[in-house]
DNA sequence: ATACTCGGGTACGGTTCCGTACAGAAGGTG
DNA sequence: CACCTTCTGTACGGAACCGTACCCGAGTAT
C-alpha cells in the first residue's frame, strides 16, 4: 500500500451517503492509501486492523476450494466496504484481495466500530449494503449456472468499470478467468468475441470498454440488476434503515 | 398452511440456542404450524405478516430470470429464519416457497421486531445465522460452477435430510432440477448413479437415503463444509455477538 | 374398468467448456 | 543487444450437459 495516506474527498458511494451532519465526523477517521492488485486486504483469523471503502480500486471476495481452486465469490467497489462484518462481531470468513488497483479510504477498525456506534447513518448503510450484496451474491449463483460466458464476461467487465469509475484498467485473461471460475483459454475466446463485436479492446494485462451499449447488450440481465440494486441500498433503504435504527434504539431505552 | 397451530416444544435450532433466560419470552410468541410443498412464504412486496422458523419443513429462496426460468439461490431449515431481514427494515427481495412439507413455527412481524429488541441474544443470533447464510451462498456459486451435478445432488439431498431432520422425503426429480437448475433428465441420470452406489433410493416423488457414508463420499466439499459453518453460527458466534451487543448497547447509552 | 396425469427412464444430436499443449508476440532485464 | 517472462491465440479430443422427444408404469379420477 501507498506509504503516504491522505485525506478523503469522497468517491465512495456509502460513505458519501451517509447524512450529511454525521459524515464528517465518520470521514474524519478515514485515510485515502494506494492499494495495487493482489494485495490482500482480510483473510480468516488474520488482518483485522482496518475496514476498507474502495474509491476506484476493486476488491475480490476469493475462496480456495480443496482441490487448490481459487474462485471468486463476491466483488467489493465504490458501493460498499469490505471487513465491515467485524461491526457485528462474527469473525472474518473470506480472504478479500485487490484486483483492479486504485485508492482506497480505510479506517482502523476500533475507529469503526466507534464510528457505527456514533452514527446511525453509518449503520443503516453498512446493513443495507450488506443486504444488497447478499441480493447479488444469490444471482451469481444461477447466472454462473445459466449463463453462458461470453455473457458473464460482460456483465463483470461493466460491474468492475462501474466500480473502478473508469472504462480501463488493469486486468489479464488469467485473472478473469480466476474469477470466473473457467479456464483462461475460454476466457480468451469470449474476449475475442466480444472485441469482434466492438464492445471491448485489450492487450497484454488491460481492457477498455469502447462501446459500453454493445456489452450492455451482450451481458446478461444480471448486470443491470445488480446495478439498480446496489443503487437502491444506497438511496432509499437507507432512508428505510435509519427509520427503523431510531425506533429500536427509542425501543432499548 | 394448517388451521390450528399448537404450541412450540423445540425444534429450530436458531430459537433453542436463545439464552435460556431469555428463551421462555421469545418463544412464547411463536405458534407451530404445518406447511405444504409449494407455499410461498414470502415474497417482494407481499407476505411481511410472519417471521418463519422451521422445524422440520424446509424452505427454498428462490430467483426467477428473464426467461422465466426458475432456480433456487439459498435454502432455510431449522438452523435458521426465513423473513428476518424485516428486523432490519429493509425491503423482501427474494420469493421463498416451502420446498420440503413439514413443521414451521412463526411468529408475527410485529412480535418479531419486539423480541429482537428485547433479546440480544435472538437478536445476536439473527445476525450470526445470517453470516453463515452468506458463507453458503457465497460457496454455491463455487460449488455449482465447478463441481459435477452428481456431487451438487449428493451434496443437496444430505443437507436437505439435515434440515429436515430425516432421511426420507417428498422430493420429485423435476423439483430437483429446477433447485439445481438444471435439465430434469440430467437430474434422473445423476440420480440413478446414486442409487445403483447404494447411497440413495427414490420413487415418485419421494427420496430415501439409505446409507449416508456413500452419499457423502459422493458429495462435494461443501456439504461438510456448509454444516460446520451453520454449526458454529449457532455456537461460538452466538457467544461473541451477544458480547459485542451489549458494548453496543453501552455505547448508544 | 377406463382414461388421465404425473414421475421417471432413456435416447440422439448439438453446444459449451474442459484439459492440455504449443507457439508467437510484447515487454522487461541484464 | 540477447534473453526471459508474461500474456494471448489457437488447436484437438473428450466430457458434461442441453433441448427435445418418446415411452412406460404407477397412481388418481370418473
Amino acid at each position: 500500500m501507498n506509504a503516504c495516506p491522505t485525506s478523503y474527498e469522497g468517491g465512495n458511494r456509502l460513505l458519501d451517503a451517509i447524512p450529511s451532519d454525521e459524515r464528517a465526523e465518520v470521514v474524519g477517521a478515514v485515510e485515502v492509501v494506494g492499494i495495487e492488485s493482489a494485495t490482500v486486504t482480510h483473510a480468516p483469523d488474520v488482518s483485522y486492523d482496518w475496514v476498507v471503502f474502495p474509491i476506484d480500486a476493486v476488491l475480490s471476495v476469493v475462496t480456495t476450494l480443496a482441490d487448490g481452486e481459487t474462485a471468486e465469490v463476491g466483488t467489493i467497489g465504490n458501493e460498499g466496504a469490505s471487513g465491515a462484518e467485524i461491526a457485528f462481531g462474527a469473525p472474518v470468513l473470506r480472504k478479500t484481495i485487490c484486483q483492479v488497483e486504485g485508492r482506497i479510504a480505510r479506517m482502523s477498525t476500533m475507529a469503526f466500530l466507534d464510528a457505527v456506534d456514533r452514527s446511525a447513518g453509518l449503520d443503516a448503510l453498512i446493513r443495507s449494503t450488506e443486504k444488497a450484496r447478499m441480493f447479488f451474491v444469490e444471482q451469481m449463483i444461477v447466472c454462473n449456472t445459466v449463463h453462458k460466458l461470453e455473457q458473464r464476461c460482460a456483465r463483470w467487465l461493466l460491474l468492475v468499470a462501474d466500480r473502478a469509475s473508469r472504462e480501463e484498467y488493469r486486468l489479464t485473461h488469467d485473472f478473469l478467468s480466476i474469477m470466473l471460475g473457467v479456464r483462461r483459454a475460454t476466457v480468451s475466446d469470449a474476449a475475442k468475441s466480444l472485441h469482434d463485436a466492438g464492445a471491448i479492446e485489450y492487450a497484454r494485462g488491460r481492457v477498455r470498454i469502447v462501446d459500453r451499449a454493445i456489452l450492455e447488450s451482450e451481458a446478461c440481465e444480471c448486470y443491470k440488476l445488480a446495478a439498480r440494486v446496489f443503487d437502491a441500498a444506497l438511496d432509499t433503504w437507507g432512508v428505510t434503515l435509519l427509520g427503523r435504527k431510531r425506533r429500536r434504539i427509542a425501543g432499548i431505552r
